[in-house]
DNA sequence: ACTATATTTCTAGTTATATCGAAATAATAG
DNA sequence: CTATTATTTCGATATAACTAGAAATATAGT
């Protein structure tokens, strides 16, 4: 309803989600917090784990957590004592994805490089693929 | 110096330059700029008209400029009384691949969807493709 | 030099964010 | 039930961001 061309998919984000989701990232501590999560896929990291990994007290770390949790980016299980926190790499992809489908409108030859860079470590399904092309 | 594991090359972002270039589109009028330009790609869009197309003061406008500018997100360039802002798409690229940068660590399988969501629209080279698939 | 136009800088009020001590909640063990 | 551990919520302060009116700067035309 909201000004809205697009058909929406789920997999997509609209422009309401991506402002969060970008200021959650746009915060060093927030930022590391993400990637440590990132490297710790898919076991997930305790808050507490969290913190004293990056040096940040408890309660401080707690509300950087919730942000990046409102957005979207981490999800939380809670495991006894422990709340264990895990990216959520399906929203880092529709962050991206939002990013560059406008760069996209028309104009493929904008992504290919970026595609042609990613390629190298990310090429798709390596291994069930019958061959390449 | 600062922690360095990484090998410097100039397209990738650092994490001390990617910060502000998130907290730049992290704001819902800075980031329709930036849209705004990208579709406006390669020409360009003064100032004046970047505002009114937006419905916002001069001043503010400025203001929000100059934080994509410093961010690196776009350029400007007087032309006259006019100054044209740009989006710097290389700057775009950059962000995006810090992001995937870090989930392609180790494990392809995590960019291979987005990269496969991507390809339709961005393939490399679409026009000496033989046919689609 | 004067006027009109385009944009930025200055300034200030308002709102939002970051940080962290202290208290509160949740789960487990004895 | 009490003690211990893990985490969050509350509250308060400090810093930064957003907005826009008013003044300043820059360019072009007369």
């Amino acid at each position: 309803m909201t000004a809205g061309n697009y058909i929406h998919k789920s997999r997509y984000m609209e422009s309401e989600n991506i402002v969060p989701a970008l200021a959650a990232l746009a915060q060093s501590t927030r930022l590391d917090v993400f990637r440590l999560l990132v490297r710790h896929e898919p076991e997930g990291l305790a808050a507490g784990e969290i913190a004293r990994s990056l040096a940040i007290p408890q309660n401080t770390m707690s509300s950087h957590l919730s942000v990046l949790s409102r957005a979207g980016l981490v999800s939380a299980r809670r495991f006894g004592r422990s709340i264990v926190y895990r990216a959520d790499l399906a929203c880092l992809r529709a962050v991206v994805l939002f990013m560059l489908r406008d760069c996209c409108e028309g104009r493929p030859e904008i992504c290919a490089p970026l595609i042609e860079d990613l390629t190298p470590c990310c090429s798709p399904k390596p291994k069930k693929r019958k061959a390449y092309v």
